[in-house]
DNA sequence: GCAGATGGTTAACCAGGTTGTCTATCTGGG
DNA sequence: CCCAGATAGACAACCTGGTTAACCATCTGC
């Protein structure tokens, strides 16, 4: 069997990924985010979505509480996100995204596009656009767990604002 | 647009591997070789490809040479590699693949094609093809880290234990 | 023949995850 | 009204794959 071998495509795919956000995160460290992975990125979107708890974070990257917890020490330390105690229920501690953790946001998301643009250059918007519905098609059918879009698509769809 | 955001396009990609990888990795399981996740039969393969050393392997998967050793002592713990000193370099221990390491390869090969030809089935041969051809056109060939971040690396290990 | 490169090993450390345990605080049924 | 149970969060120990750094043994080239 030739070229095509299905560890290729896997490669590819995951080679992919890799040069996008190697791309994004080289960017985003250029621009004063410097130590920001995609990660933390993915995590301060869902808060921005909804996610005001670790407990509720960790929920919805399907994570334990404590891995949330330590993305959120990350986040706070790094002037992304405040932590306020809650008026209404002394065991929480609220989550707020800063100004700078709204402009990470603004940023990434330009950047993913602008990578995606220039994909598009490279091979044509409608190629890749094919490419995207494709892949959609074959990703969606929901593997058992996290097989990230259950949990990331909605939030990543919307903006933060 | 939510439609077409380049960090959604990432979560594709990411998703697409993913989704072969657990696949592959669970019928391995299935068939005598559980414990072995994708870096081990990437590293094997690169092994069969020539690199017949730690120090080797681990260029040839830009990791350090440290880190080569520690897979390979998997390989080796598990009976898929054996190590023999080198008559020619006593520095050396030499890797060989044993069989239980080329039917770890054939079968695994054979696992990725069956999901890629899976994959054929549901957006058609052709797209598929056109999928490839595309995102190997994306992919920077003089780039192919096959190296897994460790913060992707966790998502890919097993929960078993 | 020796300086320097190279192979391998060990050790300390990091990043992100896990589980387990503990406290403080809500909440609901008797 | 009160206590059992659920929930939020903190902390600790541990796992997995990576990283550097240091070191020894062994080649190699001038």
């Amino acid at each position: 069997m030739p070229e095509s071998s299905g560890a290729e495509l896997a490669l590819l795919l995951l080679g992919g990924f890799r040069s996008m956000v190697d791309t994004v995160q080289q960017e985003l460290a250029e621009r004063g985010h410097g130590g920001v992975r995609p990660v933390h990125e993915f995590a301060l979107r869902a808060i921005g979505a909804g996610a005001d708890t670790a407990s509720d974070l960790g929920r919805r990257l399907t994570v334990s509480k404590q891995a949330a917890a330590k993305t959120i020490a990350f986040l706070e330390a790094n002037d992304y996100v405040r932590r306020e105690s809650d008026p209404d229920d002394a065991r929480r501690k609220r989550l707020r995204i800063t100004p700078r953790g709204d402009e990470l946001l603004t940023v990434g998301q330009a950047l993913f596009n602008d990578v995606r643009a220039q994909w598009g250059q490279q091979i044509g918007i409608e190629e890749l656009e094919m490419l995207e519905a494709q892949l959609a098609k074959l990703v969606d059918p929901g593997h058992p767990r996290l097989s990230i879009p259950g949990w990331l698509a909605s939030e990543l769809g919307e903006s933060v604002s």
